[in-house]
DNA sequence: AAAAAAT
């Protein structure tokens, strides 16, 4: 099976081929199920006994919506037709609210008028004219003017009110009675808004060959497919809306895991659907299990401060993402998956205007997704109460402690009102899973699953990767040939080094006739949102970015990601290159490499390896000759330190053991090892301070 | 010698 190349990736082949470089045919690993390093020794023991973990699921949910949806009514949680998943742990049964008095749903009572009874034809799928007639009335309120005007405007998303219409003063007292399992009125233009716009047409069946594994002890079966567990009728609707159709390899294993109210530790990227393999069963989970005693809670706080009309809100989850961008993705992921129903998404970063987000909360707050410093900022205020926050996600764990968040993350999660570990629900998601996350793991999280999902990025199949010998003085001319190559209208993510740096290479692509844009730290939160908005819908093809962009952004159609200065990390290079090639479609890498880049040949030359890519000769060789300049030169961080074996393999003590194989950097050894909270940047600088001292004193780059 | 993030 050939891969169908993109045309402007046959375009920038021919390109390259002109400038002498050899041409890209994917190299085939194509029917050959990739197996990343850490897990390859596993494989043997894996692939015929596929009892625990993997095993194949069985038929019956196929077009399962009506079963699934039958079973919601005999409540709880069910794993229909699986028999027990809960383990028996003591103490974590059943409703994790802060006493037992757990929310009672009170049957629904419209149900009937919503026209939900009849909705086999698929109720969320029927044309929008339609579904407007048969709510009648309804819809006009549904329709009025709550939900304009955001998206073009960066203001635009604090305009939006509560779903329950009415007026948004009024929104605690309306939802009292309510059953926030069943659905509330569909609303025409919301739904457009939040659902026709980004391109969501997602391929996961391209995703099925990454491996994923799963430890911990009784864990639930993963799901094939959406339909497998019972996540209600306002979920799948919302999916059917998002046009999933079936789960990324990450959902399949985290949605079971969070949905049987496991603490959850899974070593995964963006782009692999992360957000959603935890927004799903979170929310699923608010939606069976109602409110509870947040909802109370934030009405005696308005009557308390009633008069100076404010109230203090108390999220049921929280989301806490490293950048604004990221906190703002997912904010709007959980707009989607939250349409229709109770639950009131919000979201709260620095750099914006921090009353506008207080007005906003004050409208109501179920699941807040934040920037750690603004969260405090807001807790500090009284603003936010986390006393009943039962669900807690860390996305992007390793980078919030590479930014030095840990301080304000131990702040909000252990030195304030939340519930300790056990009571909550904790979901810790990372790239790389060094000590330091390790630590914070065995903090934050009780009895938890570890979840491994091999890389998305750098060793998918999807994105052709390259790299090029290109002096300092060549760059920018190599870049215009790039750029010429490369289709008018697909989008190219141009990464630089220096903040300045992209400044000035956006102001000379802007010279030379370029649509182009550029996103870094010292652009100011509006500019940046601009920026991405411009690059996103196409209007600047090509954006200009320093780190900022690197993780977890989320932009469909990057046809080309460019890497104008190599990062001195190869996690780094990893979380860039997977900013193209997502969910499906295909992408291309291509790195300007010269002798500056002396810190990262090795580890560049075995992602190029294992992603079966073509590596330059003089690659290879520079490798050679580095690895004999420093010979017990480790691996990268990620995964090291045994991949958390030690939390649940019998302690074993051989540390690497298991799939940790060549890590082990985390656990020291080197003199210049900062360690934990002992260097400015936690864990980020001790992957560079290592032994290269006096070989590379030219070299541009920060380790020393 | 960077970038990011609360003000």
């Amino acid at each position: 099976m050939s891969h169908v190349a993109v045309e402007n990736v046959h375009g920038l082949d021919q390109q390259l081929a002109a400038l002498d470089l050899s041409s890209a045919d994917v190299q085939g690993v194509t029917g050959r199920r990739y197996i990343p390093p850490h897990l390859r020794n596993k494989e043997a023991a894996k692939n015929d006994a596929p009892g625990g973990w993997d095993n194949g699921r069985s038929n019956g949910f196929v077009n399962g919506y009506h079963d699934g949806r039958d079973n919601r009514m005999n409540g709880g949680s069910s794993f229909a037709g699986r028999g027990p998943i809960r383990s028996d742990r003591g103490g974590r049964g059943g409703f994790r609210g802060k006493s037992t008095g757990s929310y009672n749903p009170i049957q629904p009572m419209q149900s009937a008028g919503f026209g939900y009874d009849n909705k086999d034809a698929g109720g969320w799928n029927v044309p929008k004219d339609n579904a407007y007639n048969s709510f009648g009335g309804r819809s006009d309120r549904g329709k009025s003017s709550f939900f304009n005007d955001r998206g073009s405007s960066s203001r635009g998303r604090y305009e939006r009110g509560g779903f329950g219409g009415g007026g948004n003063s009024r929104w605690v007292e309306e939802c009292r009675d309510e059953d926030w399992s069943k659905p509330l009125p569909p609303n025409e233009r919301l739904e457009h808004e939040l659902f026709s716009g980004s391109n969501t047409g997602i391929n996961f069946e391209k995703y099925d060959d990454i491996p994923v594994e799963a430890t911990g002890h009784n864990g639930p079966q993963p799901i094939d497919s959406f339909h497998d567990l019972e996540m209600g009728e306002i979920i799948m609707g919302n999916i059917n809306l998002s046009r999933y159709t079936r789960p990324t390899p990450v959902q399949k294993h985290a949605i079971p895991i969070i949905k049987s109210k496991r603490d959850l530790m899974a070593c995964a990227q963006t782009g692999s659907g992360k957000t959603a393999a935890f927004l799903l069963p979170v929310l699923s989970q608010i939606y069976t299990d109602g409110p509870g005693e947040a909802l109370q809670a934030a009405k005696n706080s308005a009557q308390e401060n009633g008069k100076y009309g404010r109230r203090k809100q108390y999220p049921i989850s929280l989301v806490l993402a490293p950048t604004r961008e990221l906190a703002l993705q997912i904010y709007d992921e959980a707009r989607k998956f939250s349409y229709r129903s109770h639950v009131r998404p919000c979201v709260v970063y620095g750099g914006a205007d921090i009353g506008q987000q207080i007005r906003d909360l004050e409208r109501g707050c179920h699941l807040l997704v934040a920037t750690p410093g603004r969260l405090v900022d807001m807790m500090e205020r009284g603003k936010i109460g986390l006393d009943y926050c039962n669900y807690l996600v860390l996305d992007e764990a390793d980078r919030m402690l590479d930014m030095g968040f840990e301080p304000q993350i131990r702040r909000i999660v252990e030195q304030d009102t939340m519930p300790p570990k056990g009571l909550r629900q904790t979901m810790m998601f990372s790239a790389t899973f060094p000590k330091e996350i390790q630590i914070l793991a065995r903090d934050f999280l009780e009895d938890y699953i570890f979840l491994a999902v091999g890389r998305v990025g750098s060793t998918s199949e999807n994105i052709t990767q390259k790299v090029v010998w290109v002096e300092e003085n060549d760059k920018r001319s190599f870049l215009l040939d790039l750029l010429n190559a490369t289709g008018k209208d697909s989008l190219t993510l141009v990464f630089v080094e220096t903040k300045k740096g992209a400044d000035a290479l956006e102001d000379f692509l802007y010279r030379e006739g370029y649509a182009c844009t550029s996103i870094h730290g010292d652009r100011s939160q509006r500019d940046r949102e601009e920026a991405l908005h411009q690059f996103r819908s196409g209007r600047c093809p090509i954006l200009v970015a320093t780190a900022v962009a690197a993780r977890g952004l989320d932009i469909s159609n990057v046809k080309h990601v460019i890497n104008f200065d190599l990062p001195s990390d190869i996690e780094e290079y990893v979380h860039r290159i997977g900013r193209t090639g997502r969910v499906g479609n295909l992408g291309l890498a291509t790195s300007f490499f010269n002798d500056k880049n002396g810190n990262i040949t090795k580890d560049l030359l075995d992602i190029l390896v294992e992603a079966k890519q073509e590596v330059p000769s003089w690659l290879e060789s520079l490798a050679y000759e580095h690895q004999h300049k420093s010979s017990s030169r480790g691996r990268s961080k990620r995964f090291s330190g045994g991949f958390g074996a030690r939390d649940y393999r019998q302690n074993s003590s051989s540390g690497g053991g298991g799939f940790g194989g060549r890590g082990g950097r985390s656990t020291g050894g080197h003199g210049g090892n900062r360690g934990f909270g002992g260097g400015k940047g936690g864990f980020g600088n001790f992957y560079s301070s290592d032994g290269y001292g006096g070989n590379y004193s030219q070299v541009d780059w920060w380790g020393n």
